[in-house]
DNA sequence: GAGTACATGTAATTAGTTACATGATTGA
DNA sequence: TCAATCATGTAACTAATTACATGTACTC
């Protein structure tokens, strides 16, 4: 599907921008709540979008010697993005998430061992949730104008506390289950 | 991580089972809700924790001629699961989600293209949601003990549905948002 | 006889992670 | 000067998908 390849013309669609400062995007920003890529993954496939002449690169002298590649999206990389955009995809397998496949199998776990995982992942999604509420107070009230950079920020960071709100539900309702045991 | 390896022991746990009927679990049941594997991984996977006496097998002969292969756990596979079964983990990486990938993009997709795809998202995410509900009653209102195969299908069939309809709250939202727009 | 489900595998490719490798710049 | 961050890459490996490959059993 080379969903990466989009995920990248998509930045680059955006303004030039260097392999160092996607990769940060990835691991740190708010697109590190739908994707994800390594450093490692991210350099080559710009490469290979270079090879297919979807973006162009431009080497900049930082201070003394210090040398950075900005990428720039071509018209023939805006043209297959913004069809990819449109494009309507199957729903594709469910993600995968190994705290469910442990409670899949419960029935081989002691009930405080369970406990004890509850409360380690209410923990751990509370703290994921509380950040990114924190961010998402950026628009207080204000919802973006659709069509704005904005839009796409502020859509994407509530559906991401939507969905750690209702992970941390659905622990809860694992723990009141637990609890007439 | 090896996590497929801990899917395929757990269920090997459970009961003596073959390559297919695991691969159906993957695929069709309620498995598919948080893990998932083709055939072509099974089969291999399986052989290696032959390799590693995880786990048994034996032949069977299906009428005429045709054979099955039952695996069965070992106490050291057994020992093995139950370990991995309390071990805790940290959150890893959130789920990559195409759809909200497209969404952080939409200031380059047409209002009415948007629209379009939130409704097709819709009405998508709404069958899965009746299909896993339609599972959900099974249980009625009985919430099954702790402790039983039944509670851990019930913990992830509940979870399944609070997925999908936090998904579908989300998508509305967006309809929402852009609604004003 | 045809189609579907049962049953098991391998080969080739793509996707992603971990580890290796190097060097510059900035701020305390 | 030391640590963190900036900046770019490759190599080796693991995980997963798609395609290839084969044969049985059951039901219409």
């Amino acid at each position: 599907m080379r969903t990466l390849k989009y995920a990248l013309l998509g930045l680059i669609n955006r303004e030039p921008i260097t392999g160092y400062d996607i990769s940060k995007e990835f691991e740190k920003r708010i697109m590190a709540n739908f994707w994800h890529a390594k450093h490692s993954q991210v350099y080559p496939e710009l490469k290979r979008l270079l090879d297919e002449e979807l973006i162009s690169v431009e080497l900049i002298i930082q201070g003394e010697k210090m040398e950075k590649k900005l990428y720039t999206i071509t018209p023939k990389g805006h043209e297959e993005f913004v069809k990819w955009l449109s494009r309507d995809e199957p729903l594709g397998v469910t993600p995968k998430d190994v705290f469910r496949l442990r409670t899949f199998f419960t029935d081989f776990m002691s009930l405080s061992d369970y406990e004890k995982h509850l409360h380690s992942q209410l923990s751990k999604h509370n703290s994921k949730k509380e950040s990114l509420e924190k961010s998402l107070t950026a628009f207080w009230n204000n919802i973006p104008q659709y069509g704005t950079k904005e839009f796409g920020d502020y859509a994407v960071l509530l559906g991401a506390v939507m969905r750690e709100d209702s992970y941390i539900a659905w622990l809860y309702k694992c723990l009141d289950a637990i609890k007439t045991s």
